[in-house]
DNA sequence: GCCGTTTTCGGCCCGACTGTTTTCAGTCG
């Protein structure tokens, strides 16, 4: 039992605890437990002979230490078996349903005995719902649709999920018997932020049939659940806990290229490619490109060869949406994208004045340690007061002590440029919450939106409207909002932000947080079309989580960005100067 | 349940928003 399951076993207790109507505050020190584990550098199975180092993790005193023991030793959690026992294990993802929270699943299990998805869906469509104390048929509504968005995206996982598990993977499959060359594919290559199976091609010599030993390794990997299927080419095993599919493809070298660009798709990039080749008597498969009269294979070893024998330029992963990206190759017009080596600075990060996890100076540390020139402090204002946002007083102090942190951090990194921001608050009327003569004063203001609003698309996009009328607003943050894998996101008429950014000179942000996704493909492409500047910010609360600005980069690479389409690849000064132009 | 004392019990992140209310509970971040 690793870390991550450990924490998902608190956190899934202290979900049912809150069912069961326990105190708060109990059930709050089970997930601080769990964030505690999850922040751990440590296996924590290796301290539980010890324990007291466990209980100089923060937040893990006796009980918790007990509770760690039970679950490295016996696999299990007691208190956690009883509760589930006593509600039932639907329950965990009815909680994941956006509208439902534990209130109204412990009301609708007292009343009804409903306790899982279908039931909760059964009794909303015969509108037995709105018959429970403070419901109506809107909020019956509300639930059928977050039941509807539930189903659409279980199943999916997220990028950083799936950058986990290929941490836990690469290390076993590349030190494999005969294992040559070894690729994750599929749309995870591609670069979308979420993904519904891991794709993994291991080439070496004489494979499949020389293969036995990767295929021993992967099916004694860590978490492995159930072995799907198994043969010489292929194998599929499902992982425990999120019940990941991963398949496992086995090929000789000269095939790898062809393999690689077969099952990195996608389908349409594909079936285009397929006909492309047709057209020039070649036929392309896993195996290979090979010529139709004869069947003698002209390329499949990289997939260079594959694209060039085929008459174009490389082709990026990200791009392969069959969205012009084939017609470009074959004109050599394909963008330069983005590279995170292009990327100078980072302008949204938190630190422990709102809900950040470090200082000011141990930010731009983590920054000028990863190559960046400047960084943008931006807590949050007071409409996000859980995570202890700023009201005006403390944004001034704020405000100094950064100034005064800047000059510090520069005696040992000359030149390094800490700017001062926010990342304020669109409220449903369009005012941002902080004092516009306090905004006057901060080198970047961030304007996104936190609380809940699901109104019309019409309510939504004249809350942004106003907002962007703003003199002080630079940029639009996460406009979408919306928490991955969980919410819908908010419907609203992007063109018309789009024209009153472009008027006010506002800029757009893709938010490289694991968990948003903010500015999907569309939109990050129709900002580049209309020649409106993107910013790719990490949104980071913990210096580690600046090392998200791949995810952004993937997103902006599939928009077709290139450097110059985003902001902070500009020099500290131009990029302040291109924002408030 | 954890933590840190004002050492053995009290404090612990709280405001915006919606839908159902005639004053507020539930959800979300």
């Amino acid at each position: 039992m690793d870390n991550r399951d450990i924490a998902r076993r608190l956190r899934e207790t202290a979900d049912l605890m809150e069912v069961a109507g326990e105190d708060s505050f109990r059930i709050r020190s089970y997930r601080k437990a769990a964030d505690a584990i999850d922040a751990a550098t440590v296996p924590l199975a290796s301290l539980c002979d010890d324990p007291r180092r466990l209980l100089e993790l923060p937040g893990i005193g006796k009980t918790m230490c007990g509770h760690i023991v039970e679950l490295v030793g016996s696999g299990q959690l007691g208190l956690h078996q009883e509760l589930l026992a006593r509600f039932r294990p639907g329950m965990l993802e009815l909680l994941q349903v956006s509208g439902l929270g534990p209130k109204t699943v412990a009301l609708i299990w007292q009343t009804y005995n409903a306790g899982s998805l279908d039931e909760v869906e059964a009794l909303a469509k015969a509108g037995k719902l709105r018959e429970l104390p403070r419901m109506g048929a809107k909020a019956e509504e509300k639930i059928l649709r977050g039941i509807a968005v539930h189903r659409e995206l279980s199943g999916r996982y997220r990028r950083d999920q799936i950058a986990a598990v290929i941490e836990l993977l690469r290390p076993v499959l590349s030190g494999a018997p005969g294992v040559t060359q070894l690729a994750f594919a599929g749309s995870y290559r591609r670069g979308k932020d979420t993904v519904g199976d891991l794709d993994i091609i291991a080439s070496g010599p004489g494979f499949p049939q020389q293969g036995a030993g990767v295929v021993a390794a992967f099916l004694a990997a860590p978490r492995v659940d159930t072995v799907l299927a198994q043969g010489e080419n292929k194998v599929s095993l499902r992982l425990q806990g999120d019940g990941l599919q991963v398949d496992l493809r086995l090929l000789p070298p000269e095939s790898f290229g062809a393999a690689l660009q077969y099952f990195t798709g996608s389908k349409q990039h594909n079936i285009h490619l397929r006909s492309r080749a047709q057209q020039l008597g070649l036929k392309l498969n896993e195996y290979g490109l090979l010529r139709d009269s004869d069947g003698v294979m002209i390329a499949g070893a990289t997939e260079e060869d594959v694209y060039s024998a085929l008459g174009l330029d490389y082709i990026a992963a990200e791009l392969r949406e069959d969205a012009g990206e084939i017609e470009a190759a074959a004109s050599h017009s394909l963008p330069h994208l983005i590279t995170q080596a292009d990327i100078r600075g980072d302008v949204h990060m938190h630190t422990t004045a709102s809900d950040g996890r470090a200082s000011i100076l141990e930010m731009a540390a983590a920054a000028a340690d990863r190559g960046y020139q400047y960084i943008c402090i931006t807590d949050h204002s007071q409409a996000l007061a859980m995570a202890s946002g700023l009201d005006e007083r403390r944004m001034l102090e704020h405000l100094a002590a950064i100034r005064r942190d800047e000059k510090e951090f520069q005696a040992s990194h000359p030149g390094f440029r800490v700017f001062a921001g926010i990342e304020v608050d669109i409220l449903s009327d369009g005012r941002l919450d902080m004092a516009d003569e306090v905004l006057a004063q901060l080198d970047l203001v961030i304007g996104s939106i936190h609380s809940r609003f699901d109104q019309s698309s019409e309510d939504t996009t004249a809350r942004i409207l106003r907002a962007v009328g703003n003199p002080h607003l630079d940029l639009l943050g996460h406009p979408n909002g919306r928490l991955l894998l969980r919410r819908e996101p908010y419907q609203y008429d992007f063109e018309r932000i789009l024209d009153a950014c472009q008027a006010a000179g506002v800029a757009m942000e893709i938010n490289a947080s694991p968990e948003r996704l903010d500015l999907n493909d569309v939109q990050a492409r129709r900002c580049r079309e209309r020649g409106i500047p993107i910013v790719i910010n990490t949104d980071a609360h913990h210096p580690r989580h600046l090392d998200n600005i791949g995810y952004g980069i993937a997103t902006a690479r599939r928009a077709w960005l290139e450097a110059h389409d985003v902001l902070n690849t500009l020099p500290a000064e131009l990029f302040l100067s291109r924002l408030r132009q």
